[in-house]
This record gives structure tokens, C-alpha cells and sequence, in this order.
RNA sequence: UGCUCAAUGGUGUAAUGGUAGCACUACAGAUUCUGGUUCUGUCUGUCUGGGUUCGAGUCCUGGUUGAGCAACCA
């Protein structure tokens, strides 16, 4: 058969180009910068896709690099859980870089900017400055320090620095146009004094903080990162982003850099992750964490990497979803059902079948003898003997789902139904309902039904056509466990675009728990499917 | 009413000046020891006006619509 040959995404096209171009030497080198400051989602897992993936498909290498330059928010704990969701989705990364690894440099930098009277400290409040910045259709006015003497920036800075000036009272400003259409340019902040939270990794050694505008380029270019991919967001910090490097490379190189004058880092962007009936923002998540809205990050209705671990997701999954949905600039929602689908694939061939029963009511077969059990062997999966095969113990009474009979039934229906149809028992004998019991509120309690002892599968007798089979589990052997169903998060297929408060729109059954009795125990964390219920993957105990 | 970006079926994505294709969804039929799966089929698309060209989804130009940008966040 022929292969059809996958087109390439518009970022592999550029990359490509740059290749026969011979840009940066043809070297390819990549990174993923999160931010220490909450766990890994799916959006965060697109971008991992495309950050290692092109350094793995074009034999570059992908480098981790924490963006810790904002001690208020930032801490250790999320750098191992990042570190341990990346490396369950199957990528390696070569080095583990920290933007506070440059802290000394990017601070030379800035002294070298103070000198090159190309930036300097205004002790303006925050409000001033943001009132001074214009709006997007009027130009800013000027802060009254932006003409300070070079001698006295670098004298405030470093006092700066020293821890000798409060938080809040001063920052270093880029002195570039205050009248510029992208807002940005207008004497972006190059660093703020923090002094109320110590840094994760650097203690109190500093006092200032780079900003991302100010941190992000410049880490790209220290470690020699040639292609910067990121999300839309980032565009309009494009230009910036080329500013600040064209300061001190090609005709301003400086050696900052082993790969010379002519190297740079190039910023590109694509269109982040949406998914229907879910959120995407840090924010909201840990909203949802802390008011006990769900059960903790790793809840499996939340669309982070260790909410889907626990709902069943594999990587592999997770991986070919991306592959799928693509990488362009055009800002839309995918439909969940798209994920769900892929996972559904994915376990299809691979994950054993169990038998359950979440809303029971008992079978009595009339016609098999009283005290009398058997045990049938069943296939895990389907059609794949090779993959094993499990014992499922058989008996006079049964649980069945409720929802598998009805006591007046049309031609619609083809389950259980008094004088209807035959319905085989999953991998057992054929059956048919020969009548129920009720309680006093009418509710069922029994049904009955008769079997047809030559029928057992795998027999010839059993070779009978049935168009319906049903899931079963034998009374005195089955276990109580506790089934969590979980439904989509929010009841609306854009939580973000709705007015008020997005708490307001969770789904009401997201999660329903069930008593179930089930033949078998699985190990944590194991994919399960039960036949015609859907996917389930076992949890860890329950613990309240 | 500034700057930047985008616009292909319901959704996502391809076609790189030369037959608008694929996947998901929905619907229909067949198959089936899960009303699942599988298979087959159907529905539905180039935002708009002008231009360039033998030929435009693609290039140019005007418009429309949407998104992002005014954190001492990233």
C-alpha cells in the first residue's frame, strides 16, 4: 500500500526552509518554557508536542526551561510535576535550563542598556506608568525620569539591586518610543524590585527581577535556541522580542553568544488549544481546585496531564490528538469528542474487557439447577485470543443492568422482555425472560428467565445468532466496589465566552457514583473498560 | 476606531497558481457474542466586492467578521 505522505504544518514549512537555507548553520534547537507556577494541561501538552517534536523529527534537540522569573507566583513544587508529566508523555529533553540561570547576565545586559542610554529607572507608580502608556489608538506621553542622566540610572539600579529601594517604588524602563503604534514598545518594563518573596532557586540574591519581555528572548539566545515556538498571544512581543536582541547581536555582537554575530533565535506562534466543555486557564483551575469545586488537580474531569492519567488517558493518545487537530493561526474550539474518540481508538485493541453491573437487579435463571455454579472462560478482548483470556464464574442468579429489561416492550427494543426475544448472556448461554417480580411501589426486583443449556458460547449449540448481549455477574461471587462515572466538566460547550461566573455553568452530573459489582480486581491505573457502559480506569482507595 | 494576526462543510485540518481532499460529528444501510466495533453510503465548504492570470481557496486591492495587544504576569 502507499503511504500518503502527511503535509506539513506551517512551522515544520518554516523550519524546513530555514534548513535548506542554512540558517543558524542548519542546526535545530528548541525549547519549552513553563512557568513553575501550576500543573501541566492539555493546552501546555500541544505546545510540548510541537517543541520536542520538531527537534526529534529534525534531529535537533528540545531543552526544558523553567520561566521563573516572578518569585511572588513561582515555586519548586511545580517544577517536579512538570518534569514528571512531560516525561509520561514520552519525551526526552536534553538539558534543564532556568531562567534565573541568567539572572547575572540579563542584569549585565540591562547595565549595558543603562549605558547605551537605552533604558533607565523611573520611580513613578504602576498606575502613572499605565496612565502614561496611552491607549491602543493614543500615543503615551513621556515619564518625567525618561531623561535622567546615564550615571544616575545605573546609581539608582544597582541601589536597586542592593535591596536599598522598596518594592514598588522604582523600575528600569527600555527607553524606546512612547508614540508606537504596538504598545509594547512604549518603554516596556525591564525589571521590577521584589523583595517580599524569596526565589525558589535564588534565595534573596536578588532584589530585581527580569520581566518575560526582558528574560524570554535573551534565554533564547543564551542557550542558542533557533526557533522560539510559542502560542498567538505572543505575536504583538514579537517585535520586541527582535529588539532587544538586535542590542547585542550582528553588527552589536558582543560574545554572548558561541555561535557568533550571524546566529539568532526566531519567535514563531501558533494557535493554542480550545476544547469544548472544559476551561484552559491556570486560573480557573485552581479556582476549581481550591473550593473543592472538583477533587484536586489530577481530578479526571480536569483537562490537566494527571487528570487525564487518572481518567484513563495514554500518552499515545494524547499524542496522536494532537497530530490530529494540527497546528495553524487560526484561533478555534475542538470538539471534545474528538479527544474522547481518540482515546476510544487507542484502547480499543489494547485494554482488557470487564464485566459490571452499575444499576443491578437480579436475574434468576429458572431453569439451572440450584446450587449448582460453573466457570466460563471469556476473552479479555474480543477477537484477540492472544491477549488472554480471564474466568467468569456462572450461577442460577445473576445481576444484570436494569436498563437490559423491559416489562412491556416494542419491536424497538431487543434486550429482556417476558416472551421477547433471546438474548445471549456475554460469553455464556442464550437466554429469555420469562417474567419479574415487583415490590409494592412496583419496582422491579426479579427477573426471570430461562436458559438454553446447549447454547454456551464457543459451543455449536451456541452458534445461534441473538441481536442482542447482555453484561452479567454472577451473585455470590461478585464484588462491591464503587464506580465514579464521570461526564464532561461544564454543562456549556464554551465556559469562557459565557457572561457571570463560570462556577455557574458546571456540569451538574459530571460525576456520578455508582455501587457496583464487578468479577474481578484491577491494578490502579489501568485502563478498564466495561462493555457498554463505557471506559473506566481504576483509581487509587478512595479516601474522604 | 491604532497596531498585529486570521477567515475552506457543524468542528478541525489539507490542497504551496492547475480535479476542493481527509478526519471527527450527524444521518442512513450492512455486519456483529457489547444498540460497541467494523464496513459502505449521504448531508454539508473556499466570508465579500473588484483586479492579475489561459486558469485563483491560493497572488494584489477594498470591505466584512473574529481574535490578540493598554500587568511592576508569563
Amino acid at each position: 500500500m502507499e503511504e500518503q505522505e502527511k503535509s506539513l504544518n506551517f512551522i515544520e514549512q518554516i523550519v524546513e526552509k530555514d534548513l535548506a537555507e542554512g540558517v543558524n548553520n542548519g542546526r535545530i534547537q528548541t525549547r519549552f518554557p513553563p512557568e513553575p507556577n501550576g500543573y501541566l494541561h492539555i493546552g501546555h501538552v500541544k505546545a510540548i508536542c510541537m517543541d520536542f517534536g520538531i527537534a526529534e523529527k529534525y534531529h535537533g534537540v528540545c531543552n526544558l526551561r523553567f520561566d521563573d522569573t516572578n518569585p511572588v507566583k513561582e515555586d519548586t513544587e511545580y517544577v517536579d510535576t512538570i518534569e514528571r508529566d512531560i516525561a509520561w508523555l514520552g519525551f526526552k529533553w536534553g538539558q534543564i535550563y532556568y531562567a534565573s540561570d541568567y539572572f547575572q547576565q540579563l542584569y549585565d545586559l540591562a547595565i549595558m542598556f543603562i549605558k547605551q542610554g537605552k533604558a533607565y529607572v523611573d520611580e513613578q507608580t504602576a498606575e502613572q506608568i499605565a496612565e502614561q502608556k496611552g491607549t491602543p489608538t493614543e500615543p503615551g506621553v513621556a515619564s518625567p525620569y525618561r531623561d535622567r542622566p546615564i550615571e544616575e540610572n545605573l546609581r539608582l539600579f544597582e541601589s536597586m539591586q542592593r535591596g536599598e529601594i522598596e518594592e514598588g517604588k522604582m523600575v528600569l524602563r527600555a527607553k524606546i518610543d512612547m508614540a508606537n503604534p504596538n504598545m509594547h514598545f512604549r518603554d516596556p518594563i525591564m525589571y521590577r524590585i521584589i523583595t517580599s518573596h524569596p526565589h525558589h532557586r535564588t534565595g534573596r540574591k536578588w532584589n530585581v527581577y527580569p520581566m518575560y519581555d526582558f528574560a524570554h528572548g535573551q534565554s533564547d539566545y543564551f542557550e542558542g535556541v533557533t526557533h522560539s515556538i510559542c502560542t498567538l498571544e505572543f505575536e504583538v512581543h514579537r517585535p520586541l522580542y527582535d529588539y532587544f536582541i538586535d542590542q547585542f547581536s550582528g553588527p552589536n555582537f558582543c560574545g554572548l553568544s558561541p555561535y557568533g554575530p550571524d546566529y539568532r533565535p526566531k519567535q514563531r506562534e501558533f494557535n493554542r488549544l480550545n476544547i469544548t466543555y472544559t476551561v484552559m486557564s491556570k486560573r480557573k483551575m485552581l479556582q476549581l481546585v481550591k473550593e473543592g469545586l472538583v477533587a484536586g488537580w489530577d481530578d479526571p474531569r480536569m483537562p490537566t496531564v494527571c487528570g487525564l492519567r487518572r481518567r484513563g488517558y495514554t500518552p499515545q493518545a494524547i499524542r496522536t490528538f494532537m497530530d490530529k487537530i494540527g497546528y495553524t493561526k487560526v484561533e478555534g474550539m475542538i470538539d471534545q469528542g474528538l479527544l474522547e474518540h481518540t482515546i476510544r481508538e487507542d484502547l480499543k485493541e489494547t485494554a482488557p474487557r470487564v464485566c459490571a453491573i452499575f444499576d443491578p437487579v437480579k436475574l434468576v435463571i429458572t431453569n439451572y439447577p440450584e446450587n449448582q455454579t460453573e466457570t466460563l472462560v471469556a476473552e479479555n478482548i474480543d477477537g484477540h485470543p492472544e491477549l488472554g483470556t480471564r474466568e467468569m464464574k456462572f450461577g442460577r442468579e445473576l445481576w444484570i443492568e436494569r436498563g437490559d429489561f423491559l416489562e412491556e416492550a416494542d419491536n424497538k427494543f431487543y434486550r429482556l422482555s417476558p416472551g421477547g426475544r433471546e438474548v445471549r448472556l456475554k460469553s455464556s448461554y442464550i437466554i429469555q425472560a420469562t417474567g419479574c417480580e415487583k415490590d409494592a411501589n412496583g419496582n422491579i426486583t426479579t427477573v426471570y428467565a430461562t436458559y438454553d443449556p446447549d447454547s454456551k458460547s464457543g459451543t455449536e449449540g451456541g452458534n445461534r445468532k441473538t441481536k442482542a448481549t447482555i453484561n452479567w455477574v454472577e451473585c455470590n461471587s461478585a464484588l462491591d466496589a464503587e464506580a465514579r462515572l464521570y461526564d464532561r466538566l461544564f454543562a456549556v460547550e464554551n465556559p469562557s465566552a459565557e457572561e457571570g461566573d463560570f462556577r455557574d455553568l458546571l456540569n451538574p452530573d459530571s460525576l456520578i457514583v455508582k455501587c457496583t459489582s464487578d468479577g474481578e480486581r484491577y491494578p490502579a491505573g489501568e485502563p478498564l473498560p466495561v462493555a457498554q457502559t463505557g471506559l473506566l480506569c481504576s483509581g487509587p482507595r478512595h479516601h474522604r
